[in-house]
DNA sequence: GTCTATAATTAGATAGAC
DNA sequence: GTCTATCTAATTATAGAC
């Protein structure tokens, strides 16, 4: 898997604190686990990263990147979509891409269960523009026809965020207790087909078919 | 409020221990802000519960008592009600204790990132038996019809619960991003609706009209 | 039962050698 | 740029007075 975080020691401190602050938190993580990870001496985290509160900034930073690449990934496509078709395709990347980098999630969970600095600085910089405009994008796809227009557009758009990543935000607990991994392939396919299913309104048969068809033709996320 | 919470040491101890990790999780958490915010001297954790470990336990364990209680206190009206209306049932009541009780569900979500022994405690004594239980209500559920029979059961209970429990659990972010309180009466029962409609297949108009009658039959929960 | 005092551990930050 | 050593603060656990 080609990361572009293999290099050199700033890269390994960063591909560390990835993993380290998805799994533990900021309060569950130490920079010495961090430094320990990436197999580099702890005191390079303050030559690299002023401060641990930096680190995990710079991970942030790095996660939110990613996600919008993936997410607008076929964007140039988006004109010759018809609406349903660019919510299927974005959904579809949204939720590979859960899967492929549940950290960003649980970092953002782990932070938005309390007030704090940290909450303040990734509210203004991340979670504010790109939950508004997802939120605006559910609107127009109400209006579209695509979604049910009854429903408040931020209930809806939390409702769809989370069916889409739940699942792999809670992978540790449903390997102990089902002896699953929604990691597989297989099970990452079928949770994209149960989102669709159940959060886009069925239209009929012939239409489900074609569907299934476009679906099959999106690219997979790296 | 009375939760029989407020009357001695250990109940203080506990309620606040409730609040702390259900915001800042086990690590995030010390026992010395516990008794600050409890308002009794650290000293006393050691006397009424061996240890931080064993006061975390007694959280979760009080937590799912009240959850159990909350979301089986219609269960001897199941037997006169429609799949449907169970469902409808046990759903708002779910939803209406993930307001009330946002922390079971965020400290749950704190141990589920990453493997650790009480993830094993948390399984083995809850998470378990409790979703296993409920797949097998969403599984009975598909097959009466109420649900689409084309998922997959854990699929369908895993974006249940999130669609019903996100909002309250970002409570904090959404508050910040835009200003909603999401614990709002009214912004509880928007929720409640916007579950209803998206994740319960419509019959058709006059059974809808039926269903919005039903619900405000549903007690509110304690 | 409750509180004070303290031991033992660990964390983040920093200074300075090389 | 990287590493060792150390400082300071905070934590859990515990002993023991009252």
């Amino acid at each position: 898997m080609e990361t572009g975080l293999e290099f050199d020691t700033r890269s390994k401190l960063l591909k560390a604190a990835v993993v380290q602050f998805g799994k533990y938190g900021f309060a569950g993580t130490s920079v010495r686990k961090i430094a320990d990870e990436a197999g580099v001496n702890h005191g390079s985290i303050k030559y690299h990263y002023s401060s641990k509160d930096e680190l995990w900034r710079s991970a942030v930073a790095y996660l939110y990147e990613l996600l919008d690449k993936t997410v607008h990934a076929d964007e140039a496509k988006w004109k010759d979509m018809t609406p349903r078709e660019r919510i299927i395709n974005s959904a579809t990347h949204y939720i590979r891409f859960s899967a492929k980098h549940p950290e960003l999630s649980r970092i953002v969970f782990f932070e938005t269960m309390h007030e704090s600095e940290r909450l303040d600085w990734l509210t203004e910089n991340y979670i504010r523009p790109y939950t508004s405009r997802a939120i605006a994008r559910t609107a127009l796809a109400q209006e579209e026809g695509v979604y049910p227009a009854d429903i408040p557009a931020m209930n809806m758009h939390y409702i769809n965020i989370a069916a889409a990543k739940n699942i792999f935000l809670m992978a540790p607990e449903i390997k102990r207790a089902f002896d699953i991994d929604v990691f597989d392939d297989e099970q990452i396919d079928a949770h994209i087909d149960a989102v669709l299913k159940l959060l886009l309104p069925p239209i009929n048969h012939s239409s489900d078919d074609a569907l299934a068809k476009k679906k099959n033709d999106l690219p997979n996320v790296d």
